[in-house]
DNA sequence: CGTTTAATATGTATATATTAAACGGTGCCATACT
């Protein structure tokens, strides 16, 4: 059957969007494929389509069990029963099923993690693949390192069921990011199909100021003088809540924080109002974001920066899906660099706890992995996180093997190993932070900087492109009413062009 | 850096002030326990 065809009797389209057919044709012939897609240029169809031209089952790893479920709710849409998310939303008895029952489905989504349970890897095993397909891929390099060590064993996962044709979809990237994926996942033989990463309806703006108080009287400013809606990103839950405390007492209404710590109820809510347009301005850290849909988001602030420049593209790359325009702009101070050089350090053991891990583990006798990690936690101050980074480097070792330890393998040899390992992580870390910070201090255009990190040049530099091209900012006013850009009237203005020429880099 | 939490000092009771140290973000899963 042609593609054109199912996409037709399918999907319901008429023609492909932009790179989507030459993804498609060669998932179909079976070949490995990485795809850098823009956001919104519909990922989801490139491994939907082939499921239905394929022999077998479609397994998709995916990041977040809210992703699962919007992506089995729109197959159920177009009317495709033979869907499930396995993951921890379903209860014991329909896993049990769903294992017994695998082969009857057509799309899987599962988390990394859920591949490592057992009993799935086994039904896997036995099932016929047609297509893995790894869901906003980038997350193998931003997370698999550390934060979810399960991204790196997708890889033993492939040689397990046999290698089945992979397909690995991302909206950012840089080359280097794409070779980690293909080496994680250890490709060969890959077709690489890349667009660009820019998003020429999304202009830049940075702003120097001088500190904390500055930037949160500015931030109100902007937040009343903007068209909405909009996201706040900054990097810590508390400050989060703070500052959409103070806009609501200021008088905004529709303003929500969002973060990591807050029961998982009252998340999936202010994420469905904010779709909705029920709220208009969320308050967050990063936690908010990743497969958000909303095609009418016009302005995203930073009132911290993030520790790469891909998290910040990705972040304002929220705004402007549908395609009108949009503006990023990010509140600098001198005082910054603080809190995201603090979490690049934080993020990793020190050598320090990796030697006391290694006196206890000499220590320990008979001991239950989970008895060890209630002692690593309570004395070496390791958080769950640290403690599963560590396991899986001993485990790659060869000093853990199936949850026993081996004494003959903790020497000196694999205690450097280990540290050698996470001194040239935190040296990678900081590179990409340094790079976004000197990305915040270029005096050329910013478009130009970004996508030169990218390994990309400006094709079509848009009218309202950044600070350093000069930015019209009143194409970004709201218009309802005047209610709001009447405050700004010239004084205003003049005020606002003297702190800008004021406080620009020196 | 700014904020919160833990630790010490005071001075003779049980708190309160001061100072030092720690922390900051991202999510899956399982299992025990409310």
């Amino acid at each position: 059957m042609r593609v054109e065809t199912v996409l037709r009797e399918k999907f319901g389209y008429d023609s492909f969007r932009k790179g989507q057919k030459e993804i498609i044709e060669d998932v179909v012939t079976r070949k490995n494929v990485i795809g850098l897609l823009p956001t919104g240029a519909g990922k989801s169809i490139c491994y939907q389509l082939p499921a239905y031209i394929m022999e077998g089952s479609v397994v998709v790893v995916s990041p977040l069990l809210s992703l699962m479920e919007d992506q089995v709710a729109q197959l159920r849409q177009i009317g495709e029963k033979r869907v499930i998310a396995f993951n921890s939303f379903r209860t014991f008895e329909e896993k049990r099923y769903a294992i017994a029952h695998l082969h009857t489905f057509k799309f899987i989504f599962v988390s990394p993690e859920m591949l490592q349970y057992d009993r799935f890897a086994h039904a896997l095993a036995r099932l016929k693949v047609a297509l893995f397909v790894v869901d906003e891929a980038h997350c193998i390099s931003q997370w698999g390192h550390e934060f979810r060590t399960d991204y790196m064993k997708i890889k033993d996962c492939l040689q397990q069921i046999g290698y089945p044709p992979v397909l690995a979809l991302t909206a950012t990237a840089t080359k280097e990011v794409l070779h980690d994926i293909t080496v994680s996942l250890g490709l060969q033989n890959v077709a690489y199909h890349l667009h660009s990463i820019d998003r020429p309806n999304i202009a830049i703006k940075v702003e120097h100021l001088r500190g904390m108080e500055e930037k949160k009287e500015r931030l109100y400013e902007l937040v009343q003088q903007l068209q909405g809606p909009g996201i706040i990103y900054c990097s810590s839950r508390v400050l989060s809540e703070q500052l959409a405390e103070a806009l609501k007492e200021k008088g905004m209404d529709g303003v929500e924080a969002y973060h990591g710590g807050m029961e998982h109820e009252k998340r999936m809510l202010i994420q469905q109002q904010f779709m909705k347009d029920q709220l208009s301005i969320i308050s967050s850290t990063s936690a908010f974001g990743m497969g958000v849909n909303k095609p009418n988001i016009r302005f995203v602030i930073h009132v911290q920066y993030p520790t790469n420049m891909e998290a910040y593209l990705q972040e304002i790359g929220r705004a402007g899906r549908d395609g009108k325009n949009s503006i990023a702009i990010l509140l600098s101070t001198p005082l910054d660099d603080e809190v995201p050089l603090a979490m690049v350090k934080e993020e990793l053991p020190t050598k320090a706890q990796v030697r006391q891990l290694y006196t206890m583990l000499m220590k320990a006798n008979d001991t239950t992995m989970e008895a060890l990690e209630m002692y690593c936690t309570r004395m070496i101050g390791l958080d769950e996180a640290k403690w599963r980074f560590l396991t899986y480097q001993l485990e790659l070792l060869g000093v853990i093997v199936d949850s026993a330890v081996q004494k003959n393998k903790l020497n000196e040899d694999t205690f450097h190993r280990i540290c050698t390992i996470i001194e040239s992580r935190v040296q990678h870390k900081l590179r990409n932070l340094y790079g976004m910070k000197e990305w915040l201090h270029t005096e050329t255009c910013r478009r130009e900087a970004y996508l030169r990190i990218f390994g990309e040049t400006v094709e079509n530099r848009p009218v309202n492109c950044c600070d350093r091209c000069g930015i019209n900012l009143t194409a970004y006013e709201r218009t309802d009413e005047g209610k709001v850009s009447s405050l700004f009237s010239w004084p205003e203005e003049l005020r606002q062009l003297f702190r800008i020429e004021g406080m620009g880099d020196s």
